[in-house]
DNA sequence: AAATACTACAACCGCAAGCGG
DNA sequence: GCCGCTTGCGGTTGTAGTATT
């Protein structure tokens, strides 16, 4: 997976700090014509006074292709709830079951909304209120802890373009520790179809079509044109058997 | 209108793991 | 086995925009 270290020894002075939309472009198009290979030689072939790691974590962050910008939606939230449940901080995991969303704008969310969120429900449950007017919590009118546990139906979709749409997806369902929480989403999450990113998939090779989620779904017998046009569980794409499983058995608020 | 505080998010830093020479 | 390098991850900091005083 490495590639050859270079010989760029030389003392460069790298640019530091937001980058500039034109930055962006010159990253974006030598990544989009060559791929990014070795990480430390895309600044170089670019043109860009950045040290390959900056160029990395702005291509993952937030030129890749695929990726969802905006505000988190509840469904996203109370999936985030929930693997962190089961995962911790272990963001970059949580982020392979939030299609087009990265690690890092998931921990963002999570230090600047959820975690506060939590607190507030710990307060509660530590202090709970004795009128009825509480109960307003999950009414809907505050979003406050979503209530992961009420019910499964609310849980979201995936598309599955997204999924396949993040060049580097490659769920450890094999761990066992990851596995409650492959098992979790499997019961809940669906892919269908996704117009929107279908060119994006058409467009990429190789890698991707070489995924675990698209060959298993090839050995299932579904055509590529089905992975696009007919609603599949998780467990279809990605061939997992989850045994006897309750999401609800692995919430922790 | 200006100053200050707060919030959200982008980016950096340090560390660990993996790999090839 | 050691060393140097790259990559990936999680924690932390920096910055820009917004709200409040």
């Amino acid at each position: 997976m490495r590639c050859k270290p270079s010989n760029n020894k030389l003392m460069v002075k790298y640019k530091k700090g937001l980058w500039s939309p034109d930055e962006d472009q010159k990253l974006t198009s030598y990544v989009m014509n060559y791929g990014h290979g070795c990480w430390s030689s895309v600044p170089i072939n670019a043109g860009l006074q950045r040290n390959g790691k900056s160029c990395r974590l702005r291509w993952i962050n937030y030129l890749r292709p695929g990726l969802k910008r905006g505000a988190f939606s509840y469904d996203e939230e109370e999936i985030i709830f929930t693997l962190h449940g089961l995962l911790g901080n272990k963001w970059s995991q949580i982020s392979q079951y939030l299609p087009g969303r990265t690690d890092n704008e998931i921990k963002n969310h999570w230090h600047s909304h959820l975690k506060k969120r939590l607190a507030k429900s710990e307060h509660l449950q530590d202090h709970p209120k004795v009128d009825n007017t509480s109960s307003n919590l999950s009414s809907g009118m505050d979003h406050s802890v979503p209530p992961v546990s009420q019910t499964n139906s609310n849980l979201p979709k995936i598309l599955f373009a997204d999924w396949i749409s993040l060049d580097e997806f490659q769920p450890d369902f094999g761990k066992s520790s990851d596995e409650p929480a492959a098992a979790a989403l499997s019961h809940t999450c669906t892919a269908y179809q996704s117009n929107t990113n279908e060119h994006e998939w058409q467009r990429n090779e190789g890698s991707t079509i070489e995924s675990i989620e698209t060959r298993n779904c090839l050995e299932n017998g579904i055509s590529i044109e089905d992975m696009f046009h007919t609603q599949m569980t998780i467990d279809q794409i990605f061939g997992f058997d989850h045994g006897d499983f309750r999401i609800d058995d692995f919430m922790y608020i």
